[in-house]
DNA sequence: CCTTGCGTTTACCGACTGGTCAACTAGACT
DNA sequence: AGTCTAGTTGACCAGTCGGTAAACGCAAGG
């Protein structure tokens, strides 16, 4: 029961819940605080700035991430098409879970905060942009996977799909995060199944 | 010679200037003032505020983006190939050109701000929202022509594909922001032709 | 008992935020 | 000349920003 961390984990959880909803400048540290039940001192206690508290709790979210929708539902039962459907409904489930606790869609905090804090925090954006960089290996691992089962040609460039794949992705959560409806996903997901599940053409016609 | 308009003018310029390549939250009034060269007080002679003058200044990018960039490109010369092809190489033009003048890469404006204002201001969220419907419309029409034209089968759902045709658009134009690098545009385009040229299966296989 | 040091608290800082306001200027109209 | 008004200006506002620092509480270890 060491109360150390104590308040270093409210802090990361009241920093996941705000900047997931809101946008990193709109976060302050104050809000923060007050929601963590933690004065503002304490905070520089634990991490040098806001920056690397938002950096740290977006780390976590990563990890989480990858044990409990990534990797369950990229290497669950079935082929492709079921692991894609396993996938969509895990996200679609953790936006509508996120809406319906804290008012707000968040769609991809990675993307988002890439987008926004790209020209201001370059810290921020690397890290942003490694998680995203390891989401797509996963994505090229399942397609990888897909091809060895004989699910997709053989011929297939995953480097290149997987690309595809989260570029799409984004833009799917980028669509939804702007109409604030988790159904956007659910609506927008057949385009996931066109673009991977279809053969695609050897390069440009001639 | 009317100076009427001309700190407006200004006032819109700078403010476009500066939100595509930063964010609505991260750009103050002051700075915007300070490039346009106009005193803070100026601007509320123009604008109620601030909300109103990004709102003005995107509202006007629309109506530039549109009669110069997709209307040229979408009912160019060709077929949807090559329409599409002008169209990705119109976006990738403009970017590469935000990003030598600015030394940022814009992205997307309309989704960028739908995102970080998705949750603040919900008339600039709407005003957003508008924009994207209004280029999704614009998509749905170039996919109408080319079914009008053969290329694309009768059956096609154009209200459904144009609407994957954006979420790619959009997540194409997020990625190249949080690389800044125009040339992901160019990588990600493939992807593009994927979706909207190849045949696609009608709903779920059995 | 007394020190050590982690964690906490609180008052405070300068910089900056969007926005207000009354005074002022200059050109157009009477 | 006198008036009117669109436009301009700079001082000013209350509030917030992220961050600092000194003092304090308190449990562990000598």
């Amino acid at each position: 029961m060491n109360t150390t961390d104590n308040s270093r984990q409210a802090l990361m959880d009241a920093t996941r819940g705000l900047v997931l909803t809101r946008s990193y400048g709109s976060v302050g540290i104050a809000g923060i605080c007050e929601r963590a039940g933690v004065r503002r001192g304490s905070l520089y206690h634990f991490f040098p700035g806001k920056e690397d508290l938002v950096i740290a709790t977006l780390e976590a979210l990563y990890t989480e991430f990858t044990a409990e929708v990534l990797e369950p539902a990229l290497r669950g039962p079935g082929g492709l098409r079921e692991r894609m459907a396993a996938f969509v409904g895990a996200i679609h489930a953790f936006q509508a879970r996120m809406q319906a606790a804290e008012g707000r869609l968040p769609g991809c905090p990675f993307g988002s905060l890439a987008v926004e804090t790209g020209t201001q925090s370059p810290r921020l954006r690397e890290a942003m942009q490694g998680h995203l960089d390891a989401i797509r290996a996963q994505f090229r691992a399942a397609l990888d996977a897909a091809v060895a089962h004989g699910e997709l040609d053989a011929r297939t460039d995953t480097a290149r799909l997987a690309d595809h794949w989260l570029a799409l992705m984004e833009g799917i959560l980028l669509m939804a995060r702007a109409e604030q409806d988790a159904d956007t996903i659910l609506r927008l997901a057949p385009a996931l199944q066109d673009l991977l599940l279809t053969t695609h053409p050897d390069g440009d016609a001639p």
